[in-house]
DNA sequence: CTGAAAGCGCTTACAG
DNA sequence: CTGAAAGCGCTTACAG
């Protein structure tokens, strides 16, 4: 009644345990009647492999553990998308694990990694680096999804926030919007702050307006929403609005038109990250592009060839830069 | 160099491998100074536990295997949401796999999680059950995501696609459309086949109409797109469609924009599903909300409930009743 | 080609 | 309280 093991199928194929697991692995030094004997036997018992036993013993396990800030979403689930397609490419399983916000969860789902993957990714924007350091397993490969961060890693991918941030202001200024407000990400995110910096820099280089207006705000919706009604409360003060994500973007156009303040005829918004959502809304929105899953996917490429090659020179961090999709959320010239 | 085992803590702390185990997990039979001198010791080497030597061991995981579909994507994000809610109040790890959309793929999804796993979330919409039931680990307790299934898993849940289809044609028929076409999902797919199943015989109850129009489908943008198209080709054959899902929904009403057919004031479209993008396209589109979230939680409780307690009574499987979700899509009544 | 044995990294009765 | 030993379910040199 007990799930058989490898034991019970030797047993009904009156074998040894060494024969039945050389049948089952298709190695080549066993007989066609033994092979055929074990494989029956196997079949009859139902009998699954215990993959727990089996990497213990060969000392690699064939999954990649992937720790993220959230499982779902639009943005981590592109991520997901971009990870599993080159995972299932390579047949290796994945192991998905949550953060939940606290450093402490975030440790303890990277330990629980340990011996149950051969590599790991790691997408952690706002965990202090010295913590992450002392929690990852020594001796385990891993890329980090988010920026490079010296000693801690392999390999590294980075998105180049600070650069699209400029850019994303260049645009708003070429359509001649010059009253911009952004409503930043969370603090401590280090996407968040150099999105920050950059909406800053650019603000004062273009406009020298060494002080815009920027709002706080955590990646959420709502928080775009409660931006949103700010801003509708004096609709004077700001033509266009930079959002540090397209969720926020989505929540503070939703709270302008509630507020009867016309998107982009009195105000242009502008998100980052292109989700697929952005170009669903009305009007689509303006944003920075991200090839989110494609983040996914190199992030992975970078681990495989790691794996594949464990002694190999290390990986240059690769930077990947967003690029400007412009929709109808920055349409309009202001008054 | 390599990774540091606990026989490298106990050596570390002059004790035995026993009391450095027991040292670490907390026991209360060892002294304050050995749990000190161990707990140091792994500091000191950075000792991460084996979860896979731990699991084999002690003959239980803490993680939960699951196995969808897809991993991304709007629907089933919000599945693996519910999940994550219910497994992180629990304390559980969360191994997922995706089918990739072949039976084999499916078979060696699920195999791979026997000994990795303390229970299975399954759903499988459009794979055979007995190949199903042959792939099954023996003895691993597995929840059902998508209907009951005589002997298989140990418990399940179920959408009332049927009834709910029913009630989507019974709104557009309130509304006073009657030339209502359906845009169905994959074949083989059992929620799909219900959907189309409720609506003919919806349609035929109460319009009497036994041989409506239906478009096939997959259950993809493309699929609902290209049924639009078809749709927009000949607008007077149709004045409302209901697509088996939101995703075809969005995908149809582009599609009708596209050619210049407007939406709802010329046809109408309502999907399924309820998905998070649902409310955001323009018109918003009319829906049977699932509550997708909310099943997988459910799942997930349903799963914790037969491990810890193993051999209570099998669980009746739970359905559940989507809700109808008027928005804009079907706001107009017809010419 | 086949089998007995060691070992993967842990935990837990069993003695002391 | 502590340690030596067995065992979880596998795989793979090592002999034969």
């Amino acid at each position: 009644m007990a799930t058989p093991t490898i034991r019970d199928v030797a047993r009904e194929a009156a074998v040894s345990v060494a024969s039945a697991s050389r049948a089952l692995n298709g190695h080549s030094n066993v007989t066609d009647k033994t092979r055929k004997r074990v494989i029956e036997a196997a079949a009859r018992l139902s009998y699954v492999p215990h993959s727990g036993a089996r990497s213990l013993t060969m000392r690699h396990t064939g999954t990649i553990g992937v720790v993220l800030p959230d499982l779902f979403g639009e943005f981590f689930s592109e991520i997901i998308r971009g990870i599993d397609r080159a995972a299932h490419q390579r047949g290796l399983q994945l192991l998905l694990a949550n953060m939940h916000g606290s450093p402490e969860e975030t440790a303890s789902a990277i330990r629980a990694m340990r011996g149950r993957v051969d590599g790991l990714l790691v997408m952690s924007p706002n965990v202090d680096c010295d913590f992450l350091a002392a929690n990852l397993p020594g001796g385990l490969p891993t890329v980090m999804l988010n920026g490079h961060i010296d000693g801690i890693g392999h390999g590294s991918l980075s998105i180049d926030n600070y650069a699209a941030a400029q850019a994303m202001v260049g645009h708003l200024v070429d359509r001649g919007y010059r009253r911009i407000a952004h409503i930043a990400g969370p603090i401590g995110n280090s996407d968040a702050e150099e999105r920050l910096r950059g909406f800053r820099h650019a603000m004062t280089e273009l406009l020298g307006d060494a002080n815009p207006l920027v709002f706080p705000g955590d990646f959420s919706e709502d928080a775009g929403r409660e931006a949103g009604r700010s801003i509708a409360a004096d609709p004077q003060a700001v033509d266009a609005v930079f959002a540090a994500n397209d969720v926020m973007a989505v929540g503070c156009m939703s709270a302008l038109e509630e507020a009867g303040v016309a998107v982009p005829a009195r105000i242009a918004v502008s998100g980052f990250d292109d989700i697929p959502i952005a170009r669903y809304v009305t009007p689509s929105l303006t944003t920075m592009r991200v090839r989110i899953a494609e983040l996914g996917t190199q992030a992975f490429e970078t681990l495989a060839e790691i794996l594949a090659n464990p002694h190999g020179a290390a990986r240059p961090p690769l930077t990947l830069m967003p690029e400007l999709v412009v929709r109808q959320s920055t349409m309009a010239a202001p008054a």
